[in-house]
DNA sequence: ACAAAAGTGTTAAACTTACACCCATGC
DNA sequence: GCATGGGTGTAAGTTTAACACTTTTGT
């Protein structure tokens, strides 16, 4: 409800307006999805199986990168914002309806798709495993989960009295029934003239389509970013309703580190509410279940 | 440097890949450049004059949105990253060759632009305002610096058991000698099957080219959070030495509240380092000037 | 002298961290 | 019994928040 009016003059303008006289870019969202795996492992008895940080790879079927795996992802629609093609495309995929969807990075590398100028607008998704991978080995699309492993390989700094530059090396490598991709990202923060800025470069590729190991790598930093801050986004990972060792247990592989328990607890306090629901485990006494305390979540500021 | 080989058979796909059977978008970089403004209040004696956040617009001399005010940006091209775009652009339009300068968010709402399918990367850009005052005047583009005043106006809350809505309405307002600007936009926040999403919607405009106040607004709503966060992104508004005192200004001045100043020098010790220098101000104690602590930014992990 | 800004010190409250400990369960 | 996970308490250390206070300057 805009208080902009065109003139005649004005709307004569748009008319013969013509768009096609620039070069243009395709655009495409394309999705890092992910979720907690629990490991097929054999488990012994009273230890719980463990559990891994995965992501969705589709196959794909036709060049380019025929037979390599790609972020699930596609094409925009005129009619629709680049959020709706996210949202469209991962029901399309994955028949998944609802699922925490947030655009983290714009791709617009010259030069990343051998098609032509095709830049992607990459998507963080997060959805609870429990409700989807059932659906993951049935459908037709050759959607598959990979666990994910990301390592930080190396690290070079060079910090001067007005200058730096920090290099690091990132290893990725996801892996699922033998099958294996990895690749190296480096990551250069330079500072210079009082800016800092950021850039990656896929040093090694083997098995990622077009250059969806950065996306994956800088979706999984700023999933790993936010958890470290204040952990809600953790909850996306969650049904709706866990156990506080369930969600210890994301914030751990996540973080990639080992937390206290009572710790964790009186952080996560607040925003939990327990129910009178319980979990029976084998060998251990039996775990509360509690749900997201929404209240806690929106009582900031208002 | 992939190792990924192109086979004879895909090549020849490529070669007959044509892209132009698609709908293609337009892509922009804009760029919602901020910097601190000094009031050219008339100051009595040993009183500071006041300063202010400041938003570079620039007013448009041909359609659409002829006479009203646009961010700074243009059009990316085919052989260059949108990053690389949006500092072209910085460039041409300020001849500003370094600035902090962020991507925050992707706007590609259908119809937010009349001449057609036009998407927009929205840019965060900071600048030192000293450096770069004096070109604004003197420059050919008409561009401008305003008053930037946000206000949240009303605030509606709906939480229940598993579903929540928050509504925030903010006011937005640029301001500069007798020349006014300003947007009503929503912000609604939806939880729903335990995921949660974010959308804005302009509600009224005036003098705003295209969805510029949504972009402004947006952009500054992240300014605000990752200055309340950590604070390092107010040194990007300032130049190479400062005090503290210019500092914490800017603090408050992005945060809208006023801070203690010991708390706040405690706080930011160990970001800076003390230089001899002195800066002399009317009927007062002179203060030290501060330049930027390179190795603490960069201390953390390694 | 005095008003304005520059700058320091002191304390209580809040939060974080680390560790020690008990509980409930199925084999 | 015992290993495993579920769950609580407590004390030391660190950080934050609030306030009182001294210093230096130009007119």
């Amino acid at each position: 409800m805009k208080n902009y009016e065109m003139s005649r003059e004005e709307k004569k303008f748009i008319k013969e307006y013509d768009i096609t006289q620039y070069d243009r870019p395709s655009l495409t969202a394309d999705m890092a999805v992910f979720a907690i795996l629990t490991a097929e492992d054999a488990t012994e008895y009273r230890k719980d199986p463990r559990k891994q940080l995965g992501v969705l790879m589709i196959r794909r079927g036709t060049f380019p990168y025929k037979d390599c795996y790609a972020l699930p992802g596609g094409f925009a629609r005129k009619d629709e914002s680049i959020e709706e093609t996210a949202f469209r495309e991962l029901k399309e995929e994955t028949s998944l309806e609802s699922a925490f969807l947030e655009p983290f990075g714009m791709f617009s590398r010259p030069g990343r798709d051998p098609r032509g100028w095709i830049i992607s607008q990459g998507f963080l998704a997060l959805v609870d495993a429990e409700k989807y991978q059932i659906r993951a080995g049935t459908d037709a699309w050759e959607a598959k989960w990979f666990y994910i492993n990301v390592e930080q390989d190396e690290m070079k700094k060079h910090v001067r009295k007005d200058s730096a530059e920090i290099c690091t090396r990132y290893r990725l490598q996801l892996e699922r029934d033998g099958e294996r991709l990895s690749a190296l990202v480096d990551e250069k923060r330079t500072f210079q003239s009082h800016h800092e800025t950021v850039e990656y470069e896929i040093v090694e590729d083997d098995g990622f389509a077009f250059d969806h190991a950065e996306i994956i790598l800088r979706a999984y930093l700023s999933l790993k970013a936010r958890t470290a801050q204040s952990g809600r986004i953790v909850f996306d990972l969650m049904p709706e309703l866990f156990t506080l060792n369930t969600l210890q247990e994301a914030h751990e592989i996540i973080l990639g580190e080992k937390l206290l328990t009572p710790n964790f607890r009186r952080k996560m306090a607040p925003f939990v509410i327990e129910t009178d629901e319980l979990v029976t485990g084998p060998g251990h006494r039996p775990a509360k279940l509690f749900r997201r305390n929404l209240e806690a979540f929106y009582a900031m500021e208002g």
